[in-house]
DNA sequence: TTTCATGCAAATGATTTGCATAGTC
DNA sequence: GACTATGCAAATCATTTGCATGAAA
């Protein structure tokens, strides 16, 4: 089920800048963080607000068609077609890589033997250095 | 070489307030955020101030006395002895557990060799549940 | 026209910084 | 006594919130 269609059966509204917003996560393939999403409204729309940013941002997590990580200081975020998966985020160049989501399957298995520790790896961003950057060191 | 030593070859002074926090890092096996450092600090000498914490502990991190890390929506800190591990931080509880470095392995290997992507997996923090408070549900 | 969403401006809360004073070596 | 570290208060900076207005259904 399309996001518009999910915020339509909840009785909200889908604005100019909802749209916008649906829009430019869905097209940049990475993960933004709610400034580049500001600058990329923006450019299209001016006046549009911060807080509408966040606040769209928000509903769009609470609806599931987003997921919002932790990188460095700051929450990015990046659309959840495709189920989940992690990201390999390169240190040098910024560039982002999907991987699948049994990544950590080993490690969960690893500390649910031996702690009785349920982890939970969902989304998460891995830092690094991608092959591009570590041959020109 | 203890941090005490490290501080004193950089000419770097040994104050109370120094001396207080890197004992309250140490003595506290787990992790703490800036702000429980300041609580067991004023608790011990009243008026020590914010900016003095935040600046020891950038300074121990830079000795590399500490390691910083990201919890939810702040930075938490703890001591750098007993070389690299991570950490099961349970949602619930709040208890943290060491858990050895080599967790990752199995995942740096698989990214290694798909993508060419060399991973830092260095002190992370994994959340989940654990085994007494998953039994609790 | 009713209700929800937006823009604005101000609040928040963790962390940082400038500067005069106090403490260590 | 020289030089570093501290306390204080004010500045940052991302994110959040209250409220009156504007737009969607």
């Amino acid at each position: 089920m399309s996001c518009v269609t999910t915020l339509k059966k909840k009785g909200m509204k889908l604005t100019t800048q909802r749209r916008l917003i649906l829009d430019i996560i869905h097209d940049s393939g990475g993960h933004l963080t709610a400034e580049e999403i500001l600058d990329y409204v923006q450019a299209r729309v001016p006046g549009v607000n911060k807080s509408t940013i966040y606040r769209t941002l928000e509903l769009l997590e609470d609806l599931g068609c987003v997921f919002k990580s932790k990188l460095g200081d700051r929450f990015i975020y990046h659309h959840a077609e495709g189920g989940h998966h992690h990201h390999l985020v390169c240190q040098t160049c910024g560039k982002s890589i999907d991987c699948d989501e049994d990544l950590f399957l080993p490690a969960e298995r690893a500390v649910n033997e031996k702690y009785g520790f349920r982890a939970e790896f969902k989304h998460v961003l891995i830092s690094g250095l991608c092959a591009d950057c570590r041959d020109k060191t």
